[in-house]
DNA sequence: TACACTAATTATAAACATTATAAAGTAAGA
DNA sequence: TCTTACTTTATAATGTTTATAATTAGTGTA
C-alpha cells in the first residue's frame, strides 16, 4: 500500500523538474515504509549497507529538497536533532516524554484557532504546528511499581 | 506592571532552594521585560555591559534552570537555536515565516484535544505545544507590490 | 559579622548537528 | 552517445549547546 506513495512521490519529484538519483530512492523508501520519523543520521545509517559511500551531507540535502517539494515534514523538538516525517494525511504527533516515542494522531484541523489567530494579529496565517506530551502506557506502567 | 513578576519568580526560585546570583537575577530580569523571546545568545550580547566576564554557559545553566522550575518556557522553531520565554500566562505564537517576528495570541486552552489524545493513544498526557505560522502585516505589504 | 559549606561561575574544550565548498560523478534530454 | 547541469562525495567549517575543572561567591549558622 505504501508503494503507490513512493510512486506518487517520485512523479511529484519529476514534475518538478528534481532528478531521481538512487540515493533519493532509497531515502523516499525509507521514510515511506518508516513508522518512527527517523533524524537524518537514522536514515544514514539505514542505508549504510546499500550506499557505503553515502555523504551524511547527500541526505541534509536531500532532505531538504524533499522539504521544499512538500514531500517531507521537518519535526523540530526540543531535543538535539530533528525528525522527518513523510507527509500522508493531516495528522498530529503525540510525544512520550519519557522514552522519546512518537504516535501519530488524527485530529480535524483546527481551522477555527487559525481563523480567530489570523482576526487578532492581522497576519495572513498559512498553518499550524501542534504537538502533544505525555508518557506512552509503557513507561507508565515502569514507573509505577 | 512587571514588577512584582520578577519578585514573584525570585520567590519561586528561593522557595525551591536555587540561589539568587546577580547573573540569574539580571537573565530573569531581561527576560520577563523582553517582548522579543530571545535565544541564550540574545541575552548573552545583551548582559555584557553588566556582566563583561559572564560565560555563555552561565546563560544556557541558568535557563534550564529556570525552566526545570518552571519559570521559563524553551521554544524549538525550525531554525538554529531555542527561544526562551517567561511565562506567564496561557498563550500560543504566531510566527511570520518572512521576518521571524513572534506575536504572543492568547486562546484558551485545548483540553479537548488533550482529552481525545489521551483516550486514543492510551498515554497519560501532560501538556501540549502549538504555533501559527503566516505573513505579518508589514512583511504582506512589502511583498505586495 | 565572620565562617564554612555547597553551589554557581568562569574559561576552556569538547560534542554534536548541520551547512558550505570544491572536485568528481551521473541523470536525463538532444 | 554526448553534453550539460545537477548531484554526490569528502572534507572542512560553522554554530549551538554541553562537559570539565578550577575559582569564586551565596546563604545559613555561630
Amino acid at each position: 500500500m505504501s508503494e503507490h506513495q513512493l510512486k506518487d512521490a517520485l512523479e511529484a519529484l519529476k514534475e518538478t523538474g528534481v532528478r531521481i538519483t538512487p540515493q533519493r530512492h532509497a531515502i523516499l523508501e525509507f521514510l515511506v515504509d518508516s513508522m518512527t520519523h527517523p533524524t537524518a543520521d537514522d536514515i544514514y545509517k539505514a542505508l549504510e549497507g546499500k550506499f557505503p559511500n553515502m555523504s551524511v551531507a547527500t541526505v541534509y540535502n536531500n532532505l531538504r529538497v524533499f522539504r521544499e517539494v512538500g514531500l517531507v515534514k521537518e519535526l523540530t523538538y526540543g531535543d538535539a536533532s530533528s525528525r522527518f516525517d513523510f507527509i500522508t494525511s493531516d495528522h498530529y504527533h503525540v510525544i512520550c516524554e519519557s522514552c522519546g516515542k512518537i504516535v501519530d494522531f488524527s485530529y480535524p484541523g483546527l481551522d477555527e484557532v487559525e481563523a480567530l489567530a489570523a482576526h487578532v494579529t492581522g497576519f495572513n496565517v498559512s498553518h499550524h504546528r501542534m504537538e502533544i506530551y505525555g508518557t506512552c502506557k509503557t513507561c507508565e506502567q515502569k514507573e509505577t511499581h
